[in-house]
DNA sequence: ATATTATCGATTATCGATAATTTCTCACAC
DNA sequence: GTGTGAGAAATTATCGATAATCGATAATAT
């Protein structure tokens, strides 16, 4: 019955994913790329209604949203999508900076060829995307591919968590600026630091990388009115 | 049941906490004083049973649970306490000498005299704490209190999943050497360069405080096997 | 005798309905 | 006009029951 080794025909090679698994997912996407605008209320009638479920998973998909404070849960008033605040993107930026360029050098000690080839198929997923969520996907991927090597799957958890706190405000500086384009380069460059055994050259480059975008999102925040 | 804060019957100060979030929080403290053992599996039908309610409560205390990695989830394989990981004990400690000397630094600059009642209070509970449980309480109320100061949340909740996370290999120590007593005098040392606004010396001190501390967990799990 | 399939008991995942709680509305008194 | 409280409507929280799934064991075929 279980598919085991064939993953030709769209079979599920990871383990089964339950409905509450699948509903966070998708409500996730919806909020990172603010299809869920900022202040949102959550309505879990609605978000069942729209998924054909009960409520019963749509209850469990909402308590993991919330512990990953993608939305905010009070109790007997529901959840929903935090508003974007200024503070806590100067504090994840700061956060990033910290933890981000050392995993970045730790991985480049550790970075082989089939790292290199997740690294670049990322890129080549990046120059694909072409709507808001498949780029914050491809970005990910990226980072994920370069992070991963460093062996420290703690600190890559966390800074996983940062970079999706993080996402909703490169959204909105993406909205609001125009930042979107450089990174590619910059993530061409990196790799190739990395690939090149640069330990410490790659740990600065990221930390200007790093620096440079949160720059750009606390500019477009000051500017705009949230 | 629980002694310490009550007050008065029916008026609630703090907003009402849902059975969910009741049994996570019983849970949490289970598996963090090991009265859940490592490897122990965690059956719905069981837990609801023992607080009497339905298994959905208990679902979602669980997925809470699941997001803090206090427990691990396997689709339609159920739940149960991960074992301890000498890697994990490790990079948890990387992490909080990272993370924490800067958090105090930034708290000592802060530091005010009702942050200093705050820690003061949570060291007379840990003279008071007999028990295991009751002594993590205490020394989770003390660090909350020193880095609160801080005013950096979201480095403050991830420092808290960290200590989280330590606290299971701490009472492995506890249990396994003699390393407990120490941390008293420490703290009031500590608390002492706080209040006089020491901040290098005070971020100095802590860090050889977490060194220490992670140093003797990390020891006694090499002595034994786990 | 061994490998493969079918079945059973145990457990998790989901559902539909009910209870509990909050929010809203609006009449009413001041 | 404004505050207030009762009741209605809306929404969340929980329940009890059912469906789906897994692991182990028994049955069958080769």
């Amino acid at each position: 019955m279980t598919p085991g080794v064939t993953e030709t025909d769209g079979l599920r090679t990871e383990p089964r994913r339950s409905i509450a698994e699948q509903i966070a997912a998708q409500l996730r996407k919806d909020i990172l790329s603010a299809v869920l605008a900022p202040g949102e209320p959550l309505r879990q009638d609605h978000i069942a209604q729209r998924f054909n479920v009960s409520q019963a998973p749509v209850r469990e998909a909402l308590r993991q949203l919330a512990s990953e404070e993608l939305v905010t849960y009070q109790v007997n008033c529901g959840v929903r999508v935090p508003l974007l605040e200024k503070a806590e993107a100067a504090e994840t930026a700061r956060l990033r900076l910290q933890l981000e360029p050392d995993l970045v050098a730790a991985a480049t000690r550790n970075f082989g060829p089939t790292d290199r080839r997740r690294a670049e198929a990322a890129i080549a997923l990046t120059i694909q995307a072409n709507d808001v969520p498949a780029r914050l996907e491809a970005d990910e991927a990226f980072h994920n591919a370069i992070y991963s090597p460093a062996g420290r799957p703690i600190t890559l958890h966390i800074v996983q968590q940062l970079r999706q706190r993080y996402v909703r405000y490169l959204g909105f500086m993406w909205r609001h600026s125009r930042h979107a384009e450089t990174s590619l380069d910059e993530h061409r460059e990196l790799l190739g630091l990395m690939c090149g055994g640069q330990m410490q050259a790659a740990r600065r480059y990221l930390k200007e990388h790093v620096r440079a975008s949160t720059n750009a999102v606390l500019e477009a925040l000051a500017n705009q009115q949230t």
